[in-house]
DNA sequence: CCCGTGAAGATTGTCAACAATCCGGAGATA
DNA sequence: TATCTCCGGATTGTTGACAATCTTCACGGG
């Protein structure tokens, strides 16, 4: 038993991090609007667990600043503001930088441009094709893949939250129009300030990226 | 009873909530050392609540990364790698050049100079009267202030783990010696570039500061 | 008509018992 | 001696029931 075919270590996961997993991508989606409260009986047996589990499934959201609880009262989930979803971008900026200049000063700049490219280009295709759902995907694709290649566990798990965040916000927004070339060709400026290695212009063109895109989420809000 | 006689909404806490932030104190105090298991039964005895909340607690602190989840075996506090120090310190770096640029853009940069000033005297006082444990403090004070006055609850909330886990390694390295004036000019220098305005320099104070406490570490580690 | 009072219903907070899983060592077997 | 098997003890995972709290709504007094 001592050869070794590749197999990799079993990693299961504990109940309550695949129900708050779920959670998440309901709140993500829309399915559980911000502001709903969130019943424990109701969801507990919608999950056909009991209530200890989805409690603590509870807690990590709390945690994660996704879910806001009152004591005795229950859960909801949380609310975005204007302010919140300025600083909600603002601290999508701070992450997204570091990681881009941890990209651009990485080993692997080469494979991860080429990966980023891939991603710019995909946004291109759903754009060229006029397929929405599919922009805004690779749109999320790309940052996501960005923080990926920096290859930090903290900046991941950060981003990850904000992006759930961030997609609440658009979800909420659905059917609003944004004028596609405009997007892509940002997205495009970021990977090219990454290839040129220089970083002051990594963290202005994502700067003004974000800027942009926070300005599109509070024109089509008021 | 529309006098309003600055009176604060009552904000309780969950039980789950006041046993996260004793256990996350515990980890930062190094009360409860990297790697250490969290039995469920012996910490529900000493808060002195049954196990129900103490999980929710536990799962909070999963979340936030500084306690490592083995199914059906138990609870870690996390262990920090040379890996993972290098990478607390490149998201602390992303926080914190955030929070200064947030503070050097804000409306009430005055006062908030003014209150970063007193932090870094604090910690120059420190250091002229060789206290090593005030100096310490007083300059995770001065981080906690920056990141405060940024008045950002996003990159707070994250800021503070971060804060949790950089004095877990120090408290791991307790007794080491490191020049105090270093420190002291460090800090100083940052305050200036924010006074100043100048972005690219507040940058580069911070990076270059996380860098020197970085290598301290590391070199201390081995 | 308005406001304070009180009880019913529902929801959350907490607990102690039960089930499942894992780790260690004693003993048997080759 | 080395290895496999099995059992005991301990720890975690899960559950259902009980207690505490909040909300709602009807009722009665001013």
């Amino acid at each position: 038993m001592s050869v070794a075919p590749g197999f990799q270590p079993v990693h299961r996961e504990s109940t309550s991090a695949l129900i708050t997993r779920q959670l998440r991508e309901g709140i993500m989606r829309g399915t559980l609007p911000a502001g709903t409260q969130l019943s424990e009986v109701s969801l507990a047996a919608e999950f056909g667990v009991s209530r200890g589990p989805l409690r603590e499934a509870m807690q990590r959201l709390v945690q994660e600043g996704l879910v806001r609880s009152e004591l005795n009262r229950g859960l909801f989930v949380k609310e975005l503001d204007e302010a919140e979803i300025r600083d909600l971008y603002l601290t999508r900026t701070a992450i997204e930088t570091a990681a881009a200049r941890a990209v651009a000063h990485g080993e692997t700049v080469t494979q991860s441009l080429e990966r980023l490219r891939a991603r710019a280009t995909a946004m291109a295709e759903a754009a060229a094709a006029e397929d929405l759902q599919a922009l805004a995907d690779a749109d999320f694709a790309f940052h996501e893949e960005l923080v990926n290649l920096a290859g930090s566990p903290r900046l991941h798990r950060v981003h990850e939250t904000l992006m759930v965040e961030t997609r609440m916000c658009l979800t909420a927004l659905q059917g609003t129009y944004f004028d596609p070339e405009d997007q892509v060709a940002e997205h495009s400026r970021i990977v090219e300030a990454i290839a040129a290695g220089d970083d002051a212009a990594m963290v202005r063109e994502i700067e003004e990226h974000m800027q942009e895109a926070l300005d599109r989420l509070v024109r089509a809000t008021r």
